[in-house]
DNA sequence: ATAAAAAAATGAACTGGTTCATTTTTTAGA
DNA sequence: TCTAAAAAATGAACCAGTTCATTTTTTTAT
């Protein structure tokens, strides 16, 4: 049996957890106040300090933690990949991004990504860094299966070729995130898009 | 004559930003305190924001003032295009971020994105998307100057290959200024690799 | 030149994230 | 069971960006 400190601590941590997940996603990360958030979860606001770096660190575990359930789902896509280099591609994103989106919405993405900009130094944004850096390895092993499927040739180098791809979804996410009007459709359509162009040469003959 | 009250606000002005250049400049972004500025310009707190919105406003007025001096130079570039697809892009990128960099350092510019993600919606986000979309721009234009030089193929969409060229190039950008380890060599490799990538085979045979 | 109106400067007060000295709770040892 | 040490919780205080009611300066009209 456990012992009482460690059953406390988990359970604080998951009320703490649930409280911000509640705040961010109902009134976003800018008006999510700490206060409020340790009131909800019955702790005072030290407590939550003792738990997270800070209000970003609290963001960023939300994110990762639901990051375990998208990646199953990538995971079975990367086994059983569509006969379409672009289709491959966009399906590893958008499984991604479809959820993460839904999951936190946009106010708080761009916060994230801003956050994980100017922390980058931080322990916290080499944490989304890692993060990131999953869906980046994502894209190159799918890379490698359409490769072995003989969709997408064999002379091209696909560590290169997914960090390109890569870096260009990443920016058409933050640009989503960061308009209010954009839709995800939109967003998707851009990518879809941009991902043809660059792969068509390389498109097995 | 312009009236006394034009040329005192003018003056402020002056000395604000020269202020919170000198701030951002040595100590950066995050220890530049507005009180400092403020001392420093010989005005109250009060007043700085009387004439810029927020801090965040300070610094991407410095940004967008050093602007115009980059520019001619790019002009000069475009007027004046290298033989070579990479080279011509790739000098336009440079021409922007080598100055950019030194001007500001690398703290700075981290917060100046991070800042321009999170405030999009605002008069200052847009602000920092029009500066940017500037930069864009001159990308495209460059391209079709090759494109008309029969160095770039014809039947290439050079508004479409642009905007992916642009946003490759921000996202190595970001990662630059995110690594306080990175060289701005080893950005250039890294850009000059993937640029080369993308182009290759569009380049006119 | 003077007074009323308009514009601008001022700094004290507000806000909310974060810290830290103090108090409370839990554990381990006798 | 009782006590000292260790771990954790607490909330008042701190800090810096921002706001706003008040004061000062400048302009305009008489």
């Amino acid at each position: 049996m456990t012992g009482l400190r460690e059953r406390k601590k988990a359970d604080r941590e998951r009320r703490i957890i649930e409280a911000a997940a509640e705040q961010f996603r109902t009134v976003g990360y800018e008006e999510a106040k700490m206060e409020i958030i340790a009131r909800a979860a019955e702790v005072s606001v030290g407590t939550v300090y003792n738990y997270f770096q800070n209000k970003s660190d609290l963001l960023l575990t939300l994110v990762t933690l639901h990051d375990r359930f998208v990646e199953r789902e990538i995971e079975e896509l990367i086994g059983n990949p569509p006969t379409n280099l672009v289709d491959g591609v966009c399906g590893v994103f958008f499984a991604m991004t479809s959820h993460s989106l839904n999951h936190l919405g946009k106010e708080n993405w761009r916060h994230l990504f801003g956050l994980s900009i100017v922390q980058r130094q931080t322990v916290l944004g080499n944490r989304f860094a890692t993060f990131n850096d999953r869906l980046r390895t994502r894209v190159i092993r799918m890379l490698n299966v359409l490769q072995e499927q003989g969709v997408l040739r064999v002379d091209c180098d696909t560590e290169k070729l997914g960090g390109i791809l890569f870096r260009i979804e990443t920016m058409h996410y933050i640009e989503l995130a960061s308009s209010e009007r954009m839709t995800f459709a939109e967003y998707q359509a851009a990518v879809r898009s941009d991902m043809d162009f660059v792969l068509k040469p390389y498109a097995a003959t």
